[in-house]
DNA sequence: TCGCTCTATCTTGTATACCAGTTGATATTC
DNA sequence: GAATATCAACTGGTATACAAGATAGAGCGA
């Protein structure tokens, strides 16, 4: 077996080893090199990184708490569904704290930190960025940062895990240059309301921007998941896996969860 | 060295051993038996419980999370302070997800679960309860079933932490008999408003509702603290510590912190 | 061919061993 | 006597060993 998750043996003490294992994991979440309804071991990943298992377990039970991987008793992790009435849900959290921060952003005479913002969102279009993920990344700094100017700590906490929680599909919704453009022209909308101290319509603008991107989310189908399946395949240039799924069952792009079983392997499938 | 934390021997596998070490640690910092400010090892804690210091580790590491500890490299651990300004927030975040929850129970014709609320809280006085502990584990589930209406278990996994979190000062609020009156008529009056949809009257009446506890927290004193201790010594007829720490320093009960620093052992000085 | 049983193997949960960094008391120096 | 150097004991981070439950599959019987 090769070990395309293996750290370098040189800089081991730089960071905590379990903090790197748990780095790791997500990484590999998010590329859907783990994917979901996979099933594994921990011996499995200990090898991979090349730590033993005890960091490996301390990044395991981490990623479990925060929702994306399930303990099953002494029969293995596995990897957690898309449930997309979760996401859903998590949407909605994300509109409660952020109209919530510009109700309170709008109530300060100079809102904190939305000059800044206003520079790199209020520009014409030669200077906007179009490679999606880049995009994808100030995104969710604009939304981030738009917390953060409530000087709430905590809620700004509550926010970074949500937004982690829902970024493995939001990740999908910036490969298209068109929602680039949305992004752009919101985010600016919604930062001139802000100066203004126009807070019900920063609300308005918001609550759909968000709703927007939820929309989108929701319309990612199994298609787009094995795309990127195959994507991450071919960025190993390693195409065996951890473990083989049992493939075929159900394969509805309607289902309220995406998962290895209703994903299978449809390469010589015509579309 | 007697064990107070101990477990009995029997009945061992019923529920993991990392689970009751958690819970018997979260225990013993709401009943003050460990102090914030006070340091621990590893060692100690897993003698105490009688596990080794794997599951106790991993208890530790996710108390580390919640924010009740911290581990400083190499060199123990220690129990977070009592810190007003991060209550502050929460009480902020639990305003903002509890205001939002209310919009939500108004919105629907018949707000989920607020008919059992109401034959718990609506009563006449003479059904009340009266002993404060009691009013104050109620407390949290009137709350969090008004959360829990909305249907977004997300939402009520965040207001759980939340109240966690809170929970070791609020205990303290509960001990006097003027905040439990006050407790039941204001919830009366918020279900109230809820049932006849009056949203914004019912999110004004919470936003007092919660303020006022927040206001009661904030009193809340190195003198109260003190009490709560000398509390957790008698009851443990074991007037010894895990360790003893240095006494002395800041002493003003108008500290934005609360730590074994501030507290010391004044138990011979006059008040 | 189907279904049952048994067992070898794999899994996590827990305990223990080892290592390197931290610390604080003690010896030492001036 | 005060400042400093030293070192032994203690700490958490990691690796490994061991135990017991879960599982898949071979073997067997019908």
């Amino acid at each position: 077996m090769s070990a395309p998750l293996r750290f370098p043996a040189e800089r081991r003490h730089t960071l905590a080893l379990a903090e790197r294992v748990y780095a790791e994991l997500k990484r590999a979440l998010f590329a859907f090199e783990l994917l979901p309804g996979e099933r594994f071991s921990e011996n499995t990943i200990a090898e991979r990184t090349g730590a033993s298992r005890t960091p490996v377990r301390e990044a395991l039970t981490r990623l479990a708490r925060e929702g994306f991987l399930t303990v099953q008793n002494r029969s293995g992790w596995r990897v957690n569904d898309l449930d997309f009435s979760i996401f859903d849900q998590l949407y909605e959290v994300r509109t409660i704290v952020e109209l919530a921060s510009i109700d309170r952003l709008t109530a300060q005479t100079e809102p904190a930190g939305i000059a800044e913002l206003i520079t790199l969102w209020q520009v014409n279009e030669a200077e906007r960025l179009t490679d999606g993920p880049a995009v994808f990344v100030q995104d969710e700094q604009f939304h981030s940062r738009l917390v953060a100017g409530t000087g709430n700590a905590e809620l700004q906490r509550i926010h970074t895990s949500v937004t982690e929680r829902i970024r493995i599909v939001r990740q999908l919704d910036f490969t298209e240059s068109y929602r680039v453009e949305a992004t752009y022209n919101e985010h600016a909308a919604i930062l001139t309301a802000i100066v203004q101290h126009r807070a019900s319509e920063a609300k308005r603008l918001m609550q759909t921007h968000i709703e927007l991107s939820r929309q989108s989310v929701r319309k990612i189908s199994l298609h787009r998941l094995y795309e990127a399946r195959q994507q991450a395949r071919d960025d190993a240039h390693q195409p065996e896996r951890l473990s083989e799924p049992a493939t075929g069952g159900i394969r509805s792009p309607l289902t309220e969860t995406l998962s290895e079983k209703n994903l299978g392997d449809r390469s010589h499938e015509s579309s």
